[in-house]
DNA sequence: AAGTGGTCTAGACCACTAT
DNA sequence: TAGTGGTCTAGACCACTTT
């Protein structure tokens, strides 16, 4: 079907991104069915006349994408595909803020609350101390698009709270402005259906599918700063993931 | 705060892992903060003693975990955390499968039908032509957790199609047996509430909110054979991510 | 004992960036 | 021009598996 290929050493494409297609193709092509070993690396080596660094690279690419398993002092596999490696990514919940033309963040209120035993413990306050809780609304194209409901720790003196206040892209909560002393974040995913209050400010229906997607920002002592909600209705968004070969 | 560590050579770990651990470390403890410039590879081999390949191997690892960006002729500076890089795992819901005493699979019925235009656009079949429905029962500590329900396009000369209906246990359909012939497949996460049928099956009331795991399997010859969702309450399953730099 | 993948060295040359 | 990351070589030694 499709000839055995070389390394085409005038190619602008270096040598191991050049095998990794040639091994991926064979593979794809059922050359090499799950299960099976591949030739080894020293026959790589010979085959393809590259160093054994250049070939490790490829295997290890090759690793990296879910497409081989490697047992040492064995050999390399070809894996089956399995559903459990799917990754499913935000990006396109996410390109919709990074569209800035049609994308606009109206707030809609900020005010000083008393934590509840539940957002004390995701904030780690004590209940009844104070904390700030933001209400913002994604809209896009004149349209209510995701309701964000946010509640911050209380600490004016923490400047990376007194930077969320003024967060009226939601840009900056995605991408990192590169000076804030955010570290890390924890995101979940759960099926939900909108409540009154949700439906009426995204102009939905109660009882509408939904997503809460989750979100708890800690600094960098490891303290969470916010706790918060994204609840967009279900037919606004989509999580993809792909298992196994892609594409040809 | 933390000392700053050498390469310790009588170690099991190896270098590049330790040397990953450092900087990472030193990261965490905000040394080196969001956008500043990591120390360039040729001082770091200098600085920890070890080879130009050994450093780029532990700044490749860091690049691929998404804690650092590099740029050719310039240098290698830590990124900030992006909501955009979370990647949300089915490893919760596959581990359901695993766990072969407690989970149990039904089968509720099997039969030839039509293809609508739906199922047709899906499996590439043109509508009318005959389709197999599976619907399956996932059971959980005698409780029902999970249900699924799929087409297969018919065509009894198909191996695949005649593997896929002997599947009493589903993790043969997550983990790939190693001599089917499954080439790859799509998933979607959607947001839904439960319809009567489905809560009668699944023990939970209507309009109860739920995931569909919808999934599309691809032959080796890049022919779809089989459609068809999962479906879950969403009280019985998360979908978590992390960014930023995990742990301490 | 032979073969396999895992780690590592000590360089080389190139493309690109900053100055 | 000097410094940076990107690619690559031609080996070495080790841990492990297979025979």
């Amino acid at each position: 079907m499709s000839p055995i290929r070389d390394i085409d050493r005038t190619s602008y494409e270096p040598a191991y991104v050049q095998l990794i297609n040639i091994l991926k193709g064979q593979i794809a092509a059922g050359t090499y069915l799950p299960g099976s070993r591949l030739p080894s690396e020293s026959q790589l080596c010979k085959r393809y006349k590259v160093s054994p660094m250049t070939v490790r690279r490829s295997i290890k690419a090759l690793l990296d994408q879910g497409v081989v398993t490697t047992i040492q002092g064995s050999g390399t596999f070809v894996k089956a595909p399995d559903m459990g490696e799917a990754r499913f990514s935000l990006e396109e919940f996410h390109s919709l803020f990074k569209d800035k033309v049609n994308t606009k963040v109206k707030i809609l209120g900020a005010m000083v609350t008393r934590a509840d035993r539940r957002i004390g413990g995701k904030l780690n306050v004590t209940p009844g101390e104070r904390t700030i809780l933001i209400r913002r609304l994604l809209v896009r194209k004149s349209k209510p698009f995701i309701y964000h409901r946010e509640h911050l720790v209380y600490e004016p003196g923490r400047p990376i709270v007194e930077a969320e206040l003024e967060v009226t892209s939601l840009h900056g909560l995605f991408q990192g402005t590169g000076e804030s002393s955010l570290k890390r974040g924890e995101f979940a995913i759960k099926a939900a259906v909108l409540s009154k209050e949700e439906a009426d400010i995204l102009e939905s229906a109660e009882g509408q599918p939904a997503f809460h997607l989750e979100h708890v920002f800690y600094d960098f002592d490891e303290r969470p700063f916010s706790w918060g909600h994204f609840i967009c209705p279900g037919d606004r968004v989509l999580f993809r993931a792909d298992v196994g070969m892609i594409k040809g």
